[in-house]
DNA sequence: AATCTTCTTGACGAGGTTTTTACGCCCGTG
DNA sequence: CACGGGCGTAAAAACCTCGTCAAGAAGATT
């Protein structure tokens, strides 16, 4: 019996990808509660699609799973960002009480909108209200501020100038002209490697913008 | 080496009791980060003081600690609401990294109350609402030292002006205009060391304050 | 009653923020 | 290739926020 069926079973809704990158590229592109990692992939190790996740800010819970009984196996994997761990073979019950214990933290997170995200040298923390540059404090006004949030809210999605007139701007009448670019032009001046050609904030020309990293 | 003092190492303040109901009680009255709890305590099982705590609505962290070594064990564990378990003998890097782990995930939101705080040469005692700045005895007045001690309870954080008057000014209608920026400016009078240019009171442009140290 | 302390408020200015304006470039299209 | 709309950017203009001061109200103290 599978992961898969065996969660299945439970009544979860569940997902799979084959290999290493399809997994990284469907994680990072669609909303999971929780993913279940094995440690041995074709193409990418386990260990690896989640470093790539939690350095591009991505928070889902995470579960490794791996044959390898080493401690520092373990250890490793915690650190790079996992938040359990599993050894094979295991228990089928104890798969299902570990996922179950996880749920139920990711959901009592959810109510409390944590958000922190980094990307190239950029560490954004918006409960704080703080960005840093390789270290260095940016400050980042207002405007600005939930521009970027708005943005790495819809990371991945192509947002609308009319979204971000709703959502950021709120409304307000005839704000319109240049506004937009002129914040984000100060957001990549200021967050970019390379203002003139940004890699994170990207023009999606007649549309809108996107975040991507 | 105790788990007392591998964590005590690790930069962590740790309490330790010595029997179930001990802990228990502590767990209850105190506020934790974490908990861990090993399944053989005199009087009183690591399961039993879980499940005690899980219902009396205490959502605390908690990592179990156990010699069995029975699957079972582990499910029923994780069932009654701990967070992660551990067998022993265990890796203390192991431990460490769990620790870490679980607290990532639980210890973002929390912050506890103060009752004394020191910061720079000023030492505040809240309990017996005595503030001393180099040795010297300071008076500051009621809303002085509510407001003082709402930043300090969320330091770090930005605090709303909209929250400060919820809280501080509780709801007062009508309460606003400057009222904030000027008791703001007696306590950076009073505790900042260069109130014109303040380190610790910090203006955070069209949102709020933070107390940061 | 007189005085003192605390709290709130309004006026004002400095300085930061947001919007607008203006101009030039780029890119796709005819 | 010429054209036009969309975008980038700089600078000016409009706007807003906060720090500070001074004055007054309310309450406590003497």
């Amino acid at each position: 019996m599978t992961v898969s069926d065996l969660l299945a079973d439970e009544g979860y809704v569940v997902e799979s990808a084959s290999d290493g990158p399809t997994g990284l590229a469907r994680a990072t592109n669609e909303p999971f509660d929780l993913l279940i990692l094995d440690v041995m992939l074709p193409g990418m190790s386990g260990f690896e699609v989640c470093r790539e996740l939690r350095q591009h800010g991505k928070d889902v819970a995470i579960l490794m799973l791996t044959a390898k009984t080493q401690v520092v196996d373990r250890v490793v994997g915690l650190k790079l960002g996992a938040d359990d761990y599993l050894n094979k073979p295991f228990d089928p019950a104890e798969l299902v009480a570990r996922v179950e214990a996880l749920l139920r933290r990711v959901c009592k997170e959810k109510l409390t909108p944590v958000v922190s995200f980094q990307f190239s040298d950029v560490d954004v923390d918006f409960e704080k209200g703080e960005v840093t540059k390789g270290g260095e404090s940016v400050a980042l006004a207002g405007k600005e501020l939930q521009l970027l949030r708005y943005l790495v809210d819809h990371r991945g999605k192509v947002v609308p100038r009319e979204e971000l007139l709703e959502n950021v701007w709120e409304y307000q009448a005839g704000v319109s002209s240049r506004t937009i670019d002129v914040h984000v032009a100060w957001l990549r001046q200021k967050l970019e490697t390379y203002p003139q050609n940004p890699r994170y904030i990207q023009t999606v020309r007649g549309v809108g913008y996107r975040f991507s990293n």
